[in-house]
DNA sequence: TGAATTCATCCAATCATTGGAGTAATTCCC
DNA sequence: GGGAATTACTCCAATGATTGGATGAATTCA
């Protein structure tokens, strides 16, 4: 770990080669001209790592751009599309999406599969990878890296599986390596799926863009995905964000997990429905939807009931922020299909029992990113290993 | 901030001065070659790396070492006592306290300093460190960095204090500047003393190594100060760790704040004297050292009030454990008084509510620094500064 | 006493960045 | 329309830092 901080002359190439490929995806299309200047390097450097750059198949010229005054126009540079790819699994109890994204984070290609035998993931994760990119034409050193996207309990210094409680007991925790031998030489990352939602509405979500930024997963269970400083954030046990069972209510209903009034037990979608079916107002559907016409139909004790979790949820949400004190609080998961009398009455919540000012500052809100956000923050966690960013080190 | 991972070549030298001196500090005394082993650089840059931190009096020989076999003796490197200095301020509502470390981490001055008039608190800090540098006959260019450590809000982007419920005042929030104005050109840093605590605890503290540390301040309040990842943590506005207002009891007995159940309300030393109170157990004193003596004559009415607050404490920090997953919570404060008999009770209620198997992991303890824990971190904070550190970047 | 070993330094070579000269392309202005 | 000015990019020699190999120094072992 020591021996990390000490710079190799020939990191200083690859850092800054780096460097200038996270411009051009920052400001494209830009000329090697503005990207001497940003970069602070000199004209010179930059050609030559945007030589190296345009060879690895990352960037491409894309024409000739304008300049206010007189002078000879500047070549653009921009991302190449399709050039090289992003492999991002999302792997759930049923099966999983394998999404193939080019440096511009286009779908270049998407495929479903549903699992009946999970002893076989490992193989069937890698057969899929190898079928999307015969079908592109495109060779497997074409690909930058993968990551897998899952609902489980990681080391992710070992980058190993530890558990899941959503995966079938016979998945186990050697899919990774099958992938990894399939791939000799390409980094195959796993990633907490809670983890990878919070990640991709910090890199791709609407609004001013934030540094510290909690997804709350908000379904049967209640998880949390946090980033801290730019950085994911999963804890020394890769158990940060399991708020769940956090206890909002020393003398709430009793929990599975054998507290009292753990969040998720009085949160949770199952809460919600014991609220409702109090009220004579049970869904029979599972989904939330049809609560969600009721809500817009203005029936009284069903807005009832939501305003309930509402404050429950504000409670937890309070929490967190009182302990993270992130920019922006994400909700996503089943429950945020209720909407906006959901969302509303989460705010309206927090500003009555937040710290003030803080709590004015924080912006709570769905998700705001279309596309799949696990395999979205596992393509941009593959281009952060490749090309250092933010969460990247350890390798 | 995109520009910030262009390495230009100028700070190859000064990151790997840096690495040199961080590896000397780890494993003095050592020689130039085990460094060379150690940071992967050849002899040659060693030598001339540390030929100039022997010129900055940062580093010195110190005799031959032994080899356990046969070949010339290593010239031992070391730390130079008394070469250059780290001052750290501890401010609290009443005055200060001032530590002059140097590398070597041992006090090469201090002073107590009650404050009457808080308006020239800025002044009185300059002033202080003066009178200590001409005491030690040194000049203030030996001065690495200054670091205040406070009771406060900060914004630490921009090293400004936002606001403090503890300091008077006429304090206001320039003080900072004044220091800053006395010593041109020596960074002066502000930080938050509660992430100092935890900052003093992971470097210097006892027990395995941690990368995750919450220190829990206990007193008429609760405020943690919270490491991740190595690094201070302190969230997007600067209040990460005001964990005193969590709810933990939705229903619980109404606080000050407007809300119920909060964290402090119910864990804090008021609500322990309640407890006491109601058991017609009444301490006189402010201090808690006559409930310890009352706890460890075995009056059982005493061990049920402090049994109480172990389990809202234990409620509180398995709440923070399931969101920030730290590998050590540290209690401090005046609550830490109350010493084993309070710490038993937090472990075993955390050992029954927490989630299985990482609260097993969990590491629960008072601190184990001797010295001021502000000044101490406040010292480490500055040494990161001048020697990138873990939490050092942004300069 | 000599061979082997380890530590540290000197020196020429290497790698990456840099500054300046030179070329290319475009606008401004006469 | 053509020259001056301006901007973009590239070639080339120079600089700064690290490196590998040779050299010298100090020590142990036989």
């Amino acid at each position: 770990m020591s021996d990390r901080s000490v710079v190799h002359l020939q990191n200083v190439k690859e850092s800054n080669r780096n460097a200038v490929f996270h411009l051009i995806r920052a400001h494209r299309p830009v000329s090697r001209s503005e990207l001497a200047k940003r970069a602070r390097l000199s004209p010179t450097t930059v050609s030559s790592l945007v030589a190296e750059l345009i060879a690895e198949r990352l960037v491409r010229e894309t024409g000739v751009g304008v300049t206010s005054t007189s002078g000879r126009k500047p070549i653009l540079l921009d991302l190449q599309p399709g050039g090289r790819y992003l492999a991002a699994f999302d792997v759930d109890g049923h099966g999983f999406v394998s999404h193939l994204y080019d440096p511009l984070f286009d779908v270049r290609s998407e495929e479903t599969v549903a699992v009946a035998d999970f002893s076989a993931l490992g193989r069937l994760l890698a057969d899929t990878l190898a079928r999307q990119f015969a079908a592109l034409d495109a060779a497997p050193d074409r690909l930058l890296g993968v990551c897998i996207g899952l609902p489980a309990l990681l080391d992710l210094e070992h980058q190993t599986v530890l558990s899941s409680t959503v995966l079938p007991p016979e998945a186990g925790v050697d899919f990774p390596d099958t992938l990894r031998s399939a791939y000799p030489g390409i980094p195959v990352l796993i990633e907490n799926e809670s983890t990878l939602n919070a990640y991709a509405e910090l890199v791709f979500g609407a609004g001013r863009p934030a540094r510290d930024l909690v997804f709350l997963d908000v379904g049967t269970g209640i998880g949390a995905g946090i980033i801290t400083g730019g950085r994911r954030f999963t804890g020394s046990f890769g158990k940060a964000g399991e708020v769940g069972h956090m206890t909002v209510d020393l003398h709430g209903p009793e929990c599975a997990c054998g507290n009292r009034g753990c969040f998720e037990g009085m949160g949770g979608v199952p809460a919600l429905q014991r609220r409702l079916a109090e009220r004579g107002r049970v869904s029979a559907r599972n989904g939330l939807d049809a609560v969600r016409a009721d809500l817009d139909a203005g029936d009284p004790l069903v807005r009832e009931a939501v305003a309930e979790t509402a404050e429950i949820l504000a409670a937890g949400i309070n929490n967190l922020v009182n302990l993270v004190d992130p920019q922006v609080v994400v909700i996503g998961g089943e429950m945020a299909r209720l909407g906006g009398p959901l969302l509303e009455g989460v705010r309206a919540r927090l500003r009555r029992i937040g710290l003030k000012p803080g709590i004015d500052r924080l912006e709570v809100r769905f998700s705001s990113v279309p596309g799949n956000l696990v395999t979205l923050g596992g393509a941009q966690v593959v281009l952060d290993r490749a090309f250092g960013g933010p969460g990247a080190p350890l390798g």
